[in-house]
DNA sequence: CGTCAAATTGATAAGACTCAATGGCAGTGG
DNA sequence: CCACTGCCATTGAGTCTTATCAATTTGACG
């Protein structure tokens, strides 16, 4: 089966013309961000869109009662910022220290082109998110994402999750514990192997029994 | 644990695949469809995206374990069929007698600003949805979909949702008997009035407990 | 050593799923 | 006209998963 997530490991295609985003990516440009730093906060007007060049960033709401959802995690490659109208609905920061490059919104209409593809692929990455959040199961939910974050470091059996497990456990609907639970289950399992101080770096022990969980 | 996620009784359409026409070249001429009819298919070529005239249309993916998912559902002037890539990735089909109308996806640049509008419209809706698949409480997601289709029909305290619990049932991802025990919780709190024989005529007594409850 | 932060583990209860049965309505055929 | 059947929605009983509250572990740092 054919998973729309492949989209997300490679930089999102711009097929034609990337040249298009040159007036507004002048070199040191660049963007150094420390952790937790916030890039935007939902209500602010809308002045650019970024592209993650290293690091990791979050992208989430406040709900009324003040819990907090993570709709995605941005790294390398990844586009974030583009809205629909001109003010912010969420709010973005780093997960750790990371740099982004901005670009402007306003464009040519090659460039809007390009705009579109990448407004295709966000909204691919959420559909797909929310088939894997309808699903019930905990342990799948955490399988799900382990690979979604695996495919972004191909041919790597170790990586590093960055986020905190709070972090996590806000992106995939659950609790801290259930999603500590869920870790434990696939290291008792043989299927990963946590390593470094906070149980955050995942070394893949048996991607078919991954993938088998994940569906 | 062994999760076989069941195959759910999986509902009604299964095996039916109707002709899916090719709306081509006669682009902007209204299409008629009977309930149930498939508009396109996954893996299917890219020919058209389309707006909604009348009736409503839902979107789907099948899982590898045959799982229906429903991404959305489109009624009057909603478009959808806009995707990355040139293969379907998604299933579309009448829920009742529908009405769309087809638009070539080929349009000139002029179109592409408008393109953007409407691929960012379904992302903000997406992300919407992520959100509140997030919200564990079943009455709660039950709320926010009655909300969501009481917004369709605005200034009305009464509308018809058109579609059978199995399918609201794979919109929120819940089964059939969790959306019905909702519905009539909804009922005994006189929150909502269930009319019709197939009880799926919706009459909005307390706007503000339903708001309350969506949260 | 004490403190702190992050993660893990444990016990309990609430909530959703599963299986099973019931009721209402429409269409069909004797 | 009435029994029969199928479809859809609803309800009930039992089981399982996860949220909740609470305690414990681990490592870092002063």
């Amino acid at each position: 089966m054919l998973h729309v997530h492949d989209l997300r490991q490679e930089p999102i295609q711009v097929p034609t013309r990337p040249r298009a985003f040159e007036p507004a990516a002048r070199a040191d440009q660049t963007i150094r961000l420390k952790q937790d730093q916030t890039i935007y906060s939902e209500g602010q007007k809308v002045l650019a869109f970024y592209q993650v060049e290293a690091g990791a960033i979050r992208i989430y709401r406040l709900m009324p009662d003040g819990h907090r959802h993570i709709l995605s995690f941005c790294v390398k490659g990844d586009w974030f910022g583009l809205e629909q109208g001109d003010r912010r609905a969420d709010f973005a920061e780093a997960v750790c220290e990371a740099r982004i490059r901005p670009f402007a919104t306003t464009g040519s209409s090659t460039f809007t082109n390009n705009l579109l593809n990448i407004a295709l692929a966000n909204l691919a990455k959420a559909q797909s998110r929310q088939m894997a959040m309808i699903e019930q199961s905990a342990l799948k939910r955490v399988a799900v994402f382990i690979q979604e974050m695996a495919e972004r470091h191909p041919g790597e059996s170790e990586f590093d999750l960055m986020m905190c497990r709070s972090d996590v456990a806000d992106y995939l609907g659950l609790t801290i514990e259930t999603v500590a639970r869920s870790f434990t289950k696939l290291r008792e399992r043989r299927i990963i192997r946590l390593k470094g101080k906070l149980q955050r770096c995942v070394q893949l022990l048996d991607r078919d029994a991954l993938a088998a969980l994940a569906l």
